[in-house]
DNA sequence: TCACGGAATATTTTT
DNA sequence: TATTCCGTGA
């Protein structure tokens, strides 16, 4: 079956099984199909399948992978430890938690609840003169975030991309120390502690690393190019004494630099690991030709990249096209009409997928395709756990499995009349000092405080008992509480309750309250139809619309990227920063290099931009200047 | 102490 | 266009 179904390097690949390994491998090169078949070789030469990890980028993607080997080998395939660096972070610091210092377990804030926590702060020790700007939550924690993945101290961060803050440094500083003692008191941690705890846990205390080492003697990472330095150096601890370390990446690929990640990680991974053996893949098996022609002249004017020459034997196929459309209706109408003419000629709609640069992007599109009647699920972009009625629902469950949890405390009350910040803040502190867990609330000694609001949350906390009580029926208990809220406080409630009654459904999955709560910060949902929440896709036939990045190694028979408009894809912010403007360029790259038969660019002309005022109608200057006998040009004015 | 209205501000991608 | 911030009146 190897040598049927591997090509010569893929089969290398998959038979170095001791020592380093790097793998570069271009688009559509079979990188998925090399990783595939390696874990069910080493199962299948008796590795146990749980010392083998595989760490992706997304938990699907781990998931689809062992499913693949299950099918090609057997059962034991299920057994491989795979998932995200922060889902397996996650599982080693649940188990060495005492060590940390963290007794009673902790629990993930995703990053609209870190946002909140530092807004907290930065009420309670904000700016002292409120006279000039000083930066939103929202910078606050890119700051910090920066400031972590870079390994960079928050004065440094500052001073190099954001100098017009300089003046508040001091109280920046305090702030992020705040920020991290109240997590340690609250029991948080946030993605990127995830990372830092698991870093430390390996570092400090080498029994501990040495029976993680020990453990996982087979280690592949995925998606290389989009480590950050923490990740590199979590790697290269556990890979122990063996250094039976294999990494897949493609640095042309490299799209998350605004997460700290870089490319020049797989540069010197053979620096870390003397000895590695490289091996490159550069047959695409995905595209026809003319697209490859296309994706190489957009990869071929990067100004930094290492060479990597990719061929196919896929002959045929028709150039890639160009579109000029009046405007971002007429754009959506073209889509439509293509994707109908493709309908009608045998191609299923699960076959193409529009990509575009920022959710919002496709407003305009699914309306269109709402007209056409045209079913289809979106990817990315919009995140429905961060939507204000999902936080609330989940804020009732975090008490009570984290009842130290302020912010959810302070949710839960100031969405009853006549309780505002002070009020909850005297109620939290009497919950603690109950030090009952969440059942403290029900004989909280706060005067004053006789709302019909107070005493519906009591009816609630007492009716649930968490020790016998199934995650959804917990849900549901919470949802008949707050479903008269939801009406209360949004007129779009139909619509909002249809996505809680879904969130009930999820939760039905999982057996273990904490298991809910994790998923919902590690891997939440992030695909809807209609613009409601949805878990449940593939089964039917459905036009795939994605944002790039979460299309990342997918592939389509007919791929559209929309907005290929200078100021657009690039996004405008980009435009003035060298290496912004060469991972917008990466971005298009993985756009383009979706496709297997069709591609098409589309961009709309003579669009206002309310940032800087400019008039936009340049297509991409990725694409642009490309000639005919490589991408075609169109125009809707010609229909 | 809360609730509300007007003003100011702004990017986007995700674990 | 939406969100978030800040001041004012109740």
């Amino acid at each position: 079956m190897y040598k049927k179904d591997l090509n010569s390097s893929q089969l290398e690949a998959v038979n170095f099984t001791d020592g380093p390994l790097l793998v570069i491998a271009g688009a559509g090169s079979g990188k998925t199909r090399t990783l595939t078949y390696r874990v069910t070789r080493l199962v299948e030469e008796g590795v146990s399948p749980g010392a083998i990890l595989l760490l992706t980028f997304t938990r699907k993607a781990s998931f689809e992978m062992l499913k693949r080997a299950t099918q090609l080998l057997d059962s034991r395939c299920e057994k491989v430890s795979g998932g995200t660096f922060h889902s397996f972070a996650y599982a080693m610091l649940r188990r060495y938690s005492s060590k940390l210092g963290f007794d009673s377990g902790f629990s993930v804030l995703d990053r609209t609840d870190a946002e909140g926590l530092i807004g907290m702060l930065r009420k309670e020790i904000g700016p002292a003169s409120k006279s000039r700007y000083f930066p939103r939550k929202q910078t606050l924690m890119n700051i910090f975030s920066r400031s972590v993945n870079k390994v960079l101290p928050v004065e440094e961060v500052v001073s190099n991309d954001y100098s017009h803050f300089i003046s508040d440094l001091d109280t920046i500083v305090s702030l992020f120390n705040a920020y991290r003692r109240r997590k340690t008191e609250e029991l948080f941690f946030d993605y990127d502690d995830l990372l830092v705890y698991l870093k430390t846990l390996l570092t400090n205390y080498p029994d501990i690393r040495e029976r993680i080492s020990s453990a996982y003697r087979y280690i592949m990472v995925d998606e290389y190019q989009d480590t950050n330095q923490i990740q590199a150096d979590i790697v290269y601890l556990l890979s122990g004494n063996t250094q039976n370390v294999m990494v897949v990446g493609d640095d042309s690929q490299s799209i998350y630099s605004f997460r700290g990640a870089h490319f020049k990680n797989i540069i010197i991974f053979p620096d870390m690991f003397p000895g590695t053996r490289i091996i490159r893949l550069e047959e695409n098996y995905r595209s026809v030709q003319p697209i490859l022609n296309l994706t190489n002249s957009i990869i071929d004017r990067a100004t930094e990249k290492y060479a990597k020459v990719l061929f196919t034997r896929r002959s045929g196929g028709s150039l890639p096209v160009l579109v000029s459309a009046g405007d971002e209706n007429s754009q959506s109408r073209c889509v439509v009409e293509k994707i109908q003419d493709l309908y009608r000629d045998g191609i299923p709609y699960n076959r193409m997928a529009v990509l575009f640069r920022a959710g919002f992007h496709a407003f305009d599109l699914e309306i269109e395709l709402g007209r056409a009647e045209i079913p289809y699920i979106k990817v990315g972009g919009f995140k429905f756990v961060e939507s204000a009625h999902i936080k609330d629902v989940l804020a009732h469950i975090r008490v009570l499995a984290n009842p130290l949890d302020r912010l959810s405390w302070y949710r839960i009350l100031l969405l009853l009349d006549r309780i505002g910040p002070k009020t909850a803040g005297k109620i939290y502190t009497s919950v603690l000092e109950e030090k009952s867990g969440y059942t403290g609330f029900l004989s909280i000694k706060v005067q004053a405080i006789h709302t019909p609001g107070i005493d519906r949350l009591k009816d609630l906390f007492s009716q649930i008992d968490s020790s016998t009580f199934s995650v959804s029926q917990m849900g549901e208990a919470v949802l008949d509480y707050y479903l008269p809220i939801l009406r209360e406080k949004y007129d779009d409630h139909p619509k909002r309750a249809r996505d809680l009654e879904h969130l009930v459904s999820i939760m039905e999955r999982y057996g273990k309250l904490e298991d809910f709560l994790t998923d919902m910060a590690l891997d939440p949902p992030n695909t809807s139809i209609n613009d409601t929440l949805s878990t449940d896709y593939l089964e039917e036939d459905r036009l795939v619309l994605s944002t790039v990045h979460s299309a990342k190694g997918l592939e389509w028979h007919s791929v559209f990227v929309i907005w290929c408009l200078d100021g657009r894809f690039p996004s405008i912010h980009a435009l003035d920063s060298d290496t912004e403007l060469e991972e917008e360029r990466r971005l298009m790259y993985v756009a383009a290099t979706r496709a297997m038969e069709n591609l098409f660019f589309i961009y709309p002309t003579d669009i206002y931009d309310r940032g800087s005022g400019r008039v936009l109608s340049r297509p991409s200057q990725f694409i642009d200047m490309i000639p005919d006998h490589i991408l075609r040009k169109e125009s809707t004015d010609m229909w």
